[in-house]
DNA sequence: CGAGGCCTTGACCGCGGTCAATGCCCGTGG
DNA sequence: CCACGGGCATTGACCGCGGTCAAGGCCTCG
């Protein structure tokens, strides 16, 4: 499991191997069960997350009571509530299960603590925040440009894992739209 | 002009004078006119502005030939199009003056230089990250929760200057509406 | 002064949201 | 093991927000 997450830690920066150790060794197991709340609107997200196995979402829910998804990680991915994370103030997002999950997490004190020991650790931030970024520029022309069709066929050229993996509800909230046009796009 | 300089920067890391003068030198002032454009679709940003007087904007051009506002810059304001800047690759945005402008530029490689030789400055560049990152999720909120009427009303009560500084035709690209409907939501 | 861009206003319409009814699957307890 | 209940998915009918197209007026700048 470890291993994994070393391989993962060495795509976005450049670590010695006591480094790696020193880093996974603040990494706990934690294991979850399906549907249950990692992070709860309000609270200040204190955990940073790598997925061994099963999946979790952030979400929010708008005035209307909409669910949004934001994020999704599954197998390998990482990540958490980014906005609290970073500011240390209350969540508007929910973290979730969307399966029975496997997972490591590092708590925000750790992170922070690694920023200031590890040189290469705030190259892996810095990555960690432009990627994030970048993500969602990217999300963000897709709002403005794209019909709910072309999000979906877009999203199943892509990321059919994605397509497979939520459930109808999840996905046509990460996808903005309601769940009955999910279900007539699908159809064709 | 390099004094309000400093200013903004010791408000994003904790820089010492020598520290201060040493970047500063590294902006180059530069003056553009209205509608003349820094960075054209398809170049790579180099540049990293701090806007004295006037504005700059960033856009990109939709399938249909719709611009795409996404960021504005007004005095005393820094910002570029941060994508292609980050990452060193061709930009799918613009970068435009939206008026007679007084700035100052630091070239990307004065950037990362000086990521590598000043430490606060790796903490200056995490902060434009995280804050760029944020104010990115606050839009996709916006975009989806929000009527475009909610959208223009929400513009003025937070930044009305916005909207007595842009043309009608750049701020309905900004709040992703067609001028036609900011017209209609303008007169009531 | 003329031309071109920008803004406004009107008429129309389609995408996708809303509401409602029904079916289906699955976990839980008797 | 089956009966029941609740959550999720599907389908239909309806409708409203905001996009599209078009015409006309105004302002700016050469």
């Amino acid at each position: 499991m470890t291993n994994k997450l070393k391989t993962v830690l060495q795509t976005l920066a450049d670590f010695d191997e006591r480094e790696l150790d020193q880093i996974v060794n603040l990494f706990k197991p934690k294991s979850v069960k399906k549907n249950s709340i990692l992070l709860h609107e309000g609270n200040i997200s204190r955990e940073f997350y790598y997925i061994h196995t099963g999946g979790l979402r952030t979400f929010f829910i708008s005035k209307n009571g909409q669910e949004k998804t934001r994020y999704v990680m599954l197998d390998n991915h990482i990540g958490t509530a980014l906005k609290s994370f970073i500011s240390q103030k209350p969540s508007i997002e929910f973290v979730e299960a969307i399966d029975d999950t496997e997972l490591l997490a590092i708590s925000h004190q750790d992170f922070y603590h690694l920023n200031e020991e590890i040189h290469s650790w705030k190259n892996f931030y810095q990555n960690i925040l432009e990627r994030a970024y970048s993500f969602q520029n990217r999300k963000i022309e897709e709002l403005v440009t794209l019909t709910a069709k072309q999000r979906y066929e877009q999203l199943l050229q892509e990321n059919p894992v994605f397509i497979q993996k939520l459930s109808n509800k999840v996905l046509a909230s990460y996808l903005d739209m309601r769940e009955e046009t999910l279900s007539r796009l699908k159809s064709q």
